[in-house]
DNA sequence: GTATGTGAACCACTTCACAGCA
DNA sequence: TGCTGTGAAGTGGTTCACATAC
C-alpha cells in the first residue's frame, strides 16, 4: 500500500509525535513545519516531505491541525495500540529496565522477565516473578508477544535472539554490546551509551580548553 | 589535519574497535575486511572504506593486524585518554547509571553526580555522594569536565544542558526525551529506549502473526 | 499573503571494480 | 594469488523552489 519508506522518515516520526503536544500548549491548535523545524533542529521541507509519505496533513496557508497529526502519526507507527513486552536479563541493568517508568504509558508492556541465574529466578521485581530463561518458550507459546528486551552479558546475547526470534518475537531491543544477527523481518534497535560515548570523543580530544 | 570524516563513519569506528579483539580469539593475528565485516553485518569495502580515511592499516593480500587496528583506532578514537564525567539526575535511571559498570572499564569516570531534590543530595550512591545542581558550577570550574550526562525529566534538561555548556562540557548524553540544543562545537547524543520502540512498531503492526 | 506538497536538483554516503602490493 | 586502498559509479536521502490551495 504505502510506497517504500526509507527507514530513516521512519525513524523520525515518533520525534514528531512527541514534540507536537508540546507546542500545543498556549492554546495553540494549528502549527507550520517551521515551528515544528525549529523546536526539533530539522529542516521544515524534511517534515514537509516526510509527512507526505504518509499523506496531505496540512492545509495550505495554515499549517497542520496538532491534534490530527498526532492522532495521525500515531495511527501510522501503531501506537494506539497495547504492546507486549518480554525482558531477558535481570542483572542490574535489567532491574533498572523493570523499574523504569517510561515504557507502560506509551503502551509497551512487559509481561515476563526472564535470567539463567538461580539467585535471581523466582525474585519479584517490580511485580513481576523472574522465571527461568527455559520457561521462555512456553510461555510465548500461549499468547502474542511482539517485542523482546535483551539485557543480557554479550556473550551470551546472540543465542537469546536467536530464541525470541524462534518463539516469533519481531522487534528486539538491544542492550548487549554486540552486533545482532536477525532474519530478514526482524527488527532491532541497540541502545549503548558506551558507543555513544566513544565517537562523541573523537570530536572533542583535540580541543581540550585551557584549565582557566 | 584529517580532511572532513563523515560522522557516520566516526560511529562505526568505536564498533570496529569493539569487535575486533573478539575475532583474535584463537590464536588468530590477522583480519580480514571481510571477516570483520560478516561480524558486523557491514559490506568489507565500507570497513575498507571508512578506515582509509585515517591511514593505511593493512596489508595487501593479508588483511589487518588486530591488535595493530585497535590501536590505532583507539587512538583515533581518544580511547587511550581517561575521560572524565558527571551526571546530573539521581532519580530511577540515574541512579541505574552511576550503578553501571559499563562505563569505567572504558576509561568514562563519573567523578560528581547532581540533583535539584533535597531528598536525594546528600545521598551516597555507588561511592558517590548526590551534590546539589547549584554547586554544579564552582565543581566544574576548578577541573576540566568533558562530558555530562543527563538524566533530568524533559522539562528541566535544556536548562540542564545550558548550564552544563557554559560550564565548558563539550559532550552530551542525553537520556531526557527532547531534542538538545547546543551551539556548534558540543555534541550530543541521545539514549531514548520509548523511540527506538516506537519506530519499530511501524514495521510490526501489519504483520501479526495468528495465535497458533 | 502564507504555508503545504512535490518533482527536480543536489549532496553524501555506499558499493563497485580494479590497480597495486605483499 | 589474495586482499587492501581508492577513484568512479551508483544509490538514497535532503534541500530547493515553485505550483497549489486556503
Amino acid at each position: 500500500m504505502l510506497p517504500d519508506i526509507p527507514e530513516v522518515v521512519v525513524e523520525r516520526l515518533p520525534v514528531y509525535a512527541r514534540a507536537l503536544p508540546q507546542l500545543a500548549s498556549h492554546g495553540r491548535e494549528v502549527v507550520s513545519s517551521q515551528d515544528l523545524g525549529e523546536q526539533l533542529g530539522v529542516t521544515p521541507a524534511q517534515i514537509r516531505k516526510d509527512l507526505s509519505y504518509f499523506g496531505r496533513f496540512g492545509k495550505q496557508g495554515r499549517g497542520y491541525n496538532i491534534r490530527r497529526l498526532v492522532e495521525e502519526l500515531r495511527q501510522i507507527l501503531g501506537l494506539e495500540r497495547e504492546w507486549t513486552v518480554v525482558l531477558i536479563g535481570v542483572g542490574h541493568l535489567g532491574k533498572a529496565i523493570l523499574h523504569y517508568g517510561g515504557f507502560a504509558p506509551q503502551g509497551f508492556h512487559v509481561i515476563a522477565a526472564f535470567d539463567n541465574d538461580p539467585e535471581t529466578i523466582g525474585q519479584e521485581i517490580a511485580g513481576l516473578c523472574v522465571q527461568d530463561v527455559g520457561e521462555l518458550p512456553p510461555t510465548l507459546a500461549g499468547r502474542t508477544v511482539e517485542i523482546g528486551i535483551v539485557a543480557v552479558p554479550a556473550a551470551q546475547a546472540q543465542g537469546i535472539i536467536d530464541l525470541l526470534v524462534s518463539c516469533g518475537v519481531q522487534a528486539i531491543l538491544n542492550y548487549a554490546p554486540i552486533a545482532a544477527h536477525v532474519p530478514a523481518g526482524v527488527h532491532v534497535r541497540h541502545i549503548d551509551p558506551v558507543l555513544a560515548l566513544q565517537s562523541m570523543t573523537f570530536y572533542v580530544k583535540d580541543s581540550d580548553q585551557p584549565v582557566r
